[in-house]
DNA sequence: CTTCCACCGGAAGTACCGGTAA
DNA sequence: TTACCGGTACTTCCGGTGGAAG
């Protein structure tokens, strides 16, 4: 038995190492998270931000600032790419400069968000157990003593004031008040518009002082970055710029969100390896395309609580009878299933939530719908896309 | 013009959990 | 050990609402 498991081990990697041709030289270079020396077209935005805070070179607080633009545009590797630059010449300039990057998506409660800014200047704070008021005493405490000039960059800022309110930064925004020898200032960086209307005036004016905006990739330039990137991440012989042309293109169609369509080479690329294809096809880029979607649907469901999880059957069911469900109707029929199981059902105001929460999730769409007579209510459809994904995680 | 449906969604509160500090 | 902290996952209560029907 165990031998048996150990000749097929055995097998994988022979033949992993036999292929004649590697599709890839480099994966890593098409990771999401990878910062590229070079970023085409977005010259124009790394020198509007450098120039706003290469002041931190001389010892002055740059302005805070507000980056604007849709996922995928750059904002965040632009951020990161100056601010590393920034701090090797810091470095050498012998100027006290750090930041700290925190993704409120992630670090999703404003203890996370503290302790994060905290522990990127060297501070050690519990994962959980002490206030906050004191976890931002010690963080203000320890600027104080350092004496640099600390940049704070809020990532997805957006998501965490749509859940927590902005009490936070406008706390973070004036935190300077209480510093005697150290500088701070704060980047918050969103792709929704509209959130900044919703702040505090004395937020928006100070968060604001400068915004920069990022507009979309169109898809040439999408054409530009992917054609860049295969050249590090690809073996040359695997790949044509025709597939490259057409995944950028496919990409542009989505907002010109650079991150899907690097996804998009990189699923496609792993597709055509898994497949022992010596080259990546136009084929391989549609399959990754279904495999993408597929693969964060059924992520998503796996880790989806139970009462989720009925509540999604729920919908299932009904819209399978019906083309769409409402809140009432996928409440009662949660209900039998829940007591079917002997499981304690929640209210009504709990499943409302939770058919949102799955709306945000894209497994579901609802629409607050107002029929007149017949009430207000949200109208429950499953995107085509994904019917069958769901079906099939269900029932497993 | 008014009624009234079938919910929406904010607010406040409770129970519990994993954790720290003293 | 005990007091406390923040976060999650709910419940209870309730005012609010757009527009078809009367």
């Amino acid at each position: 038995m165990f031998c048996l498991s150990k000749d097929v081990l055995e097998k994988v990697i022979e033949s992993r190492l036999a292929k004649k041709v590697r599709i890839f030289v480099d994966k890593e270079k098409l990771h999401p998270d990878y910062i590229p020396e070079k970023l085409p077209h977005r010259e124009k935005e790394i020198e509007r931000i450098a120039s706003i805070l290469v002041p931190i070179l001389e010892g002055v607080r740059p302005s805070n600032v507000l980056i604007y633009g849709l996922t995928g545009t750059g904002k965040t590797a632009v951020t990161l790419f100056t601010l590393r630059w920034l701090e090797e010449k810091a470095k050498k300039l012998a100027t006290k400069f750090k930041y700290a990057y925190v993704n409120t998506r992630k670090a999703d409660t404003t203890y996370r968000i503290i302790s994060e800014i905290a522990r990127s200047i060297g501070l050690r704070i519990p994962q959980t157990g002490i206030a906050i008021a004191e976890v931002y005493r010690r963080y203000v405490e320890a600027l104080n003593s350092w004496g640099g000039i600390h940049v704070m960059v809020l990532d997805e800022v957006d998501y965490y004031v749509k859940r927590h309110g902005d009490d936070l930064l406008y706390k973070l925004v004036r935190v300077n008040e209480e510093l005697k020898h150290a500088k701070a200032s704060l980047i918050g960086v969103t792709n929704d518009i509209n959130f900044i209307e919703g702040l505090d005036p004395r937020v928006r004016s100070s968060l604001g002082e400068v915004e920069v905006v990022f507009p979309p990739y169109n898809a040439e330039q999408l054409e530009d970055i992917l054609q860049e990137r295969a050249k590090l991440a690809f073996n040359p012989l695997a790949i044509t710029p025709e597939v490259i042309k057409y995944a950028a293109a496919l990409a542009a169609r989505e907002h010109g969100d650079a991150r899907r369509a690097l996804d998009l080479l990189r699923i496609a690329g792993e597709i055509a390896e898994r497949l022992e294809d010596p080259i990546v096809a136009i084929d391989h880029v549609k399959q990754a395309l279904l495999e993408i979607e597929h693969g964060r649907v059924k992520q998503v469901i796996s880790s989806l609580p139970l009462h989720s999880k009925l509540v999604l059957k729920a919908i299932v069911t009904i819209v399978g009878e019906k083309g769409s469900a409402t809140t009432g109707e996928t409440f009662n029929t949660y209900v039998k299933m829940a007591k079917e199981m002997r499981v304690e059902p929640l209210t009504q105001r709990r499943i409302s939530e939770i058919v949102s929460e799955l709306d945000m999730l894209g497994l579901v769409n609802a629409v607050v719908v107002n029929r007149g007579r017949y009430g207000k209510t949200k109208v429950i459809k499953i995107p085509e896309l994904v019917i069958n994904t769901i079906t099939d995680c269900l029932n497993t």
